[in-house]
RNA sequence: CCGCCCUUAGCUCAGACUGGUAGAGCAGUCGACUGUAGAUCGACUUGCCCCCCGUUCAAAUCGGGGAGGGCGGACCA
C-alpha cells in the first residue's frame, strides 16, 4: 500500500472529512511542517467505543499518517465533573477505552495516552484555572458547555469543564486541537482566552456529527436512538444498518441527511482503498468503488440500490469493529 | 434562611377543585406495501402517578412530613 502521505497532499490529508478548520491559514502552516507537531482529542472515558469516537479516531490516524504526534487525553477529571461516576469507575472504563483505540488502529508507539488527572491537579494548572474563572463569564462558559453536558441543569462543575479544556491545550503542549463539531464553542473559547494568560492560540479542527441512523436528522446519539459500537455483533450491525434511513439520494429533503452515505464517507472510505459491493447477477453483479464520490453518484442515479449499499456498509463496518470487539471480549473475561 | 411553582408512559403533558385503581400526542414494537429505510395504512405495547405517614370502604386526587428540580427575596416602599 502506498503511504497515504505520498498519495495525498499533507494538507488534504490533515483536513479531509473535516467539517470545519479554524483557521485555514494556521492549519496550512502546520501542514507545511507536520513532523513532531502534536494534536489531541480529549475523550470522557467510556467502556465501549461507538462510531462517534471512531470518527475523531479516524482523524487522528490521518494525522499520524501525516507525521504528527497524537495525544489522546483520557479525560477522567472532565468525566468526573460531568457526573460520569467515581474516579475508580472512570479509570476502569478509561483502560478499556485505550485498549479499543489501539485495537481500532491507532499506532501504539505513536500515540500518547494521558490521564487528565496526571497534570490537571498540579498547582500551576489550578492557579491558571482560577485565573480563567476570573476572566470568563458564567454565560460564556455555559454556552460553551451546552452541547456537551446532558439536559441536566448546569452545575458549577459544568462551567469549569470547558475552562480546563482550554488549559489542556497549553499544558499538553499541543499544536492542534481536534474534536467533533460539538466541541466548537469550547475551542473558540480557548482561542479567545489563551492569549489572556499569555499563551499561544492553537488551531482547531472539527469533525462532522453523523446524523441519527434511523431518522437522518440531528446527530447519532449514544444516549438515545441507535448507536453502532464496538459491542455490536455482526448480526447487530446488519440489523441496525438495514433499519437505517436511506433514501436513494445524497441530499434528502429538508434538513435530513443520508446516514448510510455519511458512514461510507466518514468511516469506510477513509480506512479502505477499495469497496466491493457484492450483488447477485439478477441485480447486475458486483460493483467496485475506490472513492466515496462514485459510490454516492451511483446511489443517486439508481445504479446502486440502497439495499445493496446497506449490506456492503454492514460488512465493512463489521471489519472495522471486529478487532475492538475481540478486545472487549478479552477484557470482560 | 424565607416565599412561590413543578414532579403522572421513553419524551411533552392532561387528569387533582368535585376521592371510585390512569389518559392524549409524539416515540417505540409488529405486520402490509415498496428489492432498503422513510412516508402511508393496520394492529399492539408502555406506568413504584417522586417517597413516607395519615384520613377513608376506597387516595394520582384530601391532610401532614420529606426528597429532587425551577424561580424569586437589595434600595425605591
Amino acid at each position: 500500500m502506498i503511504p497515504l502521505r505520498q498519495a495525498m497532499e499533507t494538507y488534504d490529508l490533515i483536513t479531509r472529512n473535516a467539517e470545519e478548520v479554524v483557521t485555514d491559514e494556521e492549519v496550512r502552516e502546520l501542514a507545511a511542517d507536520p513532523d513532531g507537531k502534536r494534536a489531541y482529542v480529549g475523550y470522557e472515558p467510556s467502556g465501549v467505543l461507538h462510531l462517534g469516537h471512531l470518527l475523531t479516531a479516524n482523524k487522528l490516524i490521518d494525522l499520524q499518517e501525516a507525521g504528527m504526534e497524537v495525544v489522546i487525553l483520557l479525560a477522567d477529571v472532565h468525566a468526573y465533573l460531568n457526573g460520569k461516576g467515581t474516579f475508580e469507575e472512570i479509570r476502569e472504563t478509561a483502560e478499556q477505552m485505550k485498549a479499543q483505540f489501539v485495537a481500532y488502529g491507532l499506532d501504539e508507539d505513536n500515540t500518547e495516552f494521558i490521564y487528565g488527572s496526571a497534570f490537571q491537579l498540579d498547582e500551576e494548572y489550578t492557579l491558571d484555572l482560577h485565573e480563567l474563572e476570573l476572566s470568563t463569564t458564567l454565560n460564556r462558559s455555559q454556552r460553551a458547555m451546552a452541547e456537551i453536558q446532558g439536559g441536566e441543569t448546569a452545575k458549577v462543575s459544568h462551567v469549569v469543564y470547558p475552562l480546563m479544556q482550554t488549559l489542556d491545550i497549553e499544558y499538553l503542549d499541543l499544536d492542534l486541537a481536534v474534536g467533533g463539531l460539538d466541541q466548537r464553542k469550547v475551542h473558540m473559547l480557548a482561542r479567545e482566552e489563551l492569549p489572556e494568560l499569555g499563551y499561544d492560540v492553537r488551531p482547531a479542527l472539527h469533525t462532522p456529527i453523523v446524523a441519527d441512523l434511523t431518522s437522518g436528522e440531528g446527530k447519532m446519539s449514544s444516549s438515545d436512538g441507535v448507536t453502532i459500537s464496538m459491542e455490536d455483533s455482526t448480526d447487530d450491525l446488519e440489523e441496525k444498518v438495514n433499519s437505517a434511513f436511506c433514501p436513494p439520494t445524497r441530499d434528502p429533503e429538508g434538513d435530513l441527511e443520508n446516514p448510510v452515505l455519511e458512514l461510507f464517507e466518514f468511516h469506510v472510505f477513509p480506512r479502505f482503498d477499495e469497496i466491493v459491493v457484492e450483488r447477485p447477477d439478477e441485480y447486475g453483479g458486483d460493483l467496485t468503488y475506490d472513492d466515496y464520490e462514485s459510490l454516492a453518484a451511483d446511489l443517486e442515479s439508481g445504479e446502486l440500490h440502497p439495499a445493496d449499499a446497506k449490506g456492503t456498509l454492514a460488512t465493512y463496518l463489521d471489519e472495522l469493529i471486529a478487532p475492538g470487539r475481540e478486545k472487549l471480549r478479552d477484557i470482560r473475561n
